[in-house]
DNA sequence: TTGTATGCGTTATCAC
DNA sequence: GTGATAACGCATACAA
């Protein structure tokens, strides 16, 4: 079994040419002669040759990538700049390095954001990882940077109409389906109304969540009695908790599919309603985690933010080093989280 | 912000000294004078110097690593396998290497896998993950291998009383709680009589996980009226779920510990117990999933076993390359599964 | 199109 | 102890 490691010398020497020719066989645009290209990548083939790119990216120049995240809930966007930074730090060796930008949604403005945008496109940035960012305007400055040579993915929501490479988001067809069967297990014997607090509705994150919530509740014989989109905006939501409460009488369940949920949980605690309605939230934040332990939350669904961001930075990578092409949506399973498990995800806690 | 990358070249020219001198001085054996050690280490931290561990390993001697995997059910340890697998691909460019010998425990006795162990020992392997073998002659056997520069972890059960690096597991005391909170859940109101179906009691894996289910099932107020060791053995589990029901009449609530749940599943939907029985069980195997769709299991918990083999064989690397002591246990958290999310973990259909 | 020479960042070897 | 020099495996500018 003493298979000596081959490399492109070997291959070169079995067929009287040079490394170089080899080398170039396997780079698309590389000149050679096409015939040659085809013995050799033959040859290479029956040898069991396997690239080591990690000598490969040694001689090559750099890969620069900025990740930008324009972030609405700190506990969430900081675990896919965890994630992005942790990708960046086990792809170092390959020589590519990450310019992070955060910038939360209060602190900047819109414009601050774009400012960024213009200095990765003169700067030449290899790559970009986008977040926190919506609409048309951006749709087309995605355009402008992916002409100018640099590849754009979305973090967490994608941007319809423009040419970004994927995105990398969590699976909300499958959360909405979870929610619905996690909600159905929770609400009382022979009780079904429920209610829907939403992000906003522009955001095709939340419209295919909702959606799939709603069809799989009904399937699993609910009533929704209302869709609430709170907007992201805790004044709106707990605005529109009171009135749900007020207008409808029989409430037996909750479901908070956007990590707005802080108004509306503060709600059922004060009016003693916590084990009167059942309740599916999404995400862990430290101020949901002490709603869990109060029993105001029965469940939760971890959108896993910390692999969103990894899977975002790395796609970006093995695109520009390898020409490997990732799917268009890189889709993150969620996980269910309730009290038993719940401290796995309190990444506050950890320092893994 | 121009930082031109830093290398032990930038350091030595620094300092005046050459590169081999930096390079020596990163090295705990390396031969340097103390003083110059100093001086050299604390520069490359102001200058912000990032060894290359590509470039060190490429001039470095391949590591091999050998992974010996003496399973019990396929659907789990191919599993395991393919984590162990992806990992050492992941990390090929750094020259590991890693030979793989599957030993089904039908088809291979405990003789053939210890003659593996004496070829890992005679070849002088720098590594060996390890799942499967059990006992006193195993303990010592990886002493001996320890003593001749192998280093060893333990994937899925831990092997007590040697000197094994680390045991790479599900966190099945994390396992206990879940279960039985699940179970509390699925449970018709306001009864609570439960038995437990476990692997054997020689295993610590069981021991600890049937423990924590016990105490937390009780904190939680359910009654166990038996606690089943089926020994992985299937036809055992069988006699056991037909003695089950007819010793106890008022049987709420099963929970499955063990992969060796076909038998009792297959019990539960012949005699129509389906609807009246909450069942939680462990993994997710094709015949598992089946049951599932079937509603005889309300969930079961995944350990895992492919991010179990995966952080086995890195944190094996990451030891004998670069001296990085990992914890003694490294826990994989498990995840609830149910049907909404079941399709995530039929690994059998998806390729990723 | 093909070959040569050089570089990428680090370690190992072997003189000094 | 210290300093040259040759690897490690591959890519590429440049010459042929």
């Amino acid at each position: 079994m003493g298979k000596e490691k081959v490399t492109i010398y070997t291959i070169a020497e079995e067929l009287n040419m040079t490394p170089s020719m080899v080398s170039r066989a396997f780079k698309p645009d590389g000149k050679v002669n096409e015939k040659k290209r085809q013995l050799i990548l033959e040859t290479a083939e029956r040898m069991g040759f396997e690239q080591n790119r990690m000598a490969s990216r040694l001689s090559m120049k750099p890969i620069r990538i900025a990740t930008l995240i324009y972030g609405r809930f700190p506990g969430y966007y900081d675990e896919m700049v965890r994630g992005v930074e942790a990708a960046s730090r086990d792809l170092s060796d390959y020589k590519v390095t990450n310019r992070l930008f955060v910038m939360p949604f209060g602190e900047y403005s819109q414009e601050d954001a774009y400012r960024v945008l213009d200095e990765v496109e003169a700067d030449k940035y290899d790559g970009l990882v986008l977040h926190g960012l919506y609409g048309e305007d951006v749709a087309q400055r995605i355009d402008r940077l992916t002409d100018a040579g640099v590849v754009v993915c979305t973090l967490h929501n994608d941007i319809l109409s423009c040419r970004r490479l994927f995105t990398s988001m969590s699976d909300t067809e499958l959360t909405g389906s979870m929610a619905a069967q996690l909600l159905s297990i929770f609400l009382p014997p022979n009780r079904n109304r429920m209610v829907l607090f939403s992000g906003s509705m522009k955001s095709m994150v939340h419209q295919t969540l909702s959606f799939s919530f709603i069809r799989h509740a009904e399937e699993r014989g609910m009533t929704l009695l209302r869709h609430y989109a709170t907007e992201d905006y805790p004044e709106r939501a707990a605005e529109q908790v009171r009135d749900a409460f007020e207008t409808y009488s029989g409430i037996d369940g909750i479901y908070i599919s956007s990590a707005n949920s802080a108004p509306i949980l503060r709600y059922l605690e004060e009016n003693r309603l916590g084990d009167r309605v059942a309740v599916v939230a999404s995400d862990v934040f430290q101020e949901l985690s002490a709603y869990m332990r109060k029993g105001i939350v029965n469940a939760t669904i971890y959108q896993d933010p910390y692999r969103q961001g990894k899977r975002a930075f790395e796609g970006l990578f093995y695109y520009i080093a390898d020409g490997i092409k990732p799917n268009s949506y890189l889709m993150t399973p969620p996980q269910i989280v309730m009290t038993s498990n719940l401290s796995v995800y309190e990444r506050w806690k950890n320092d893994d």
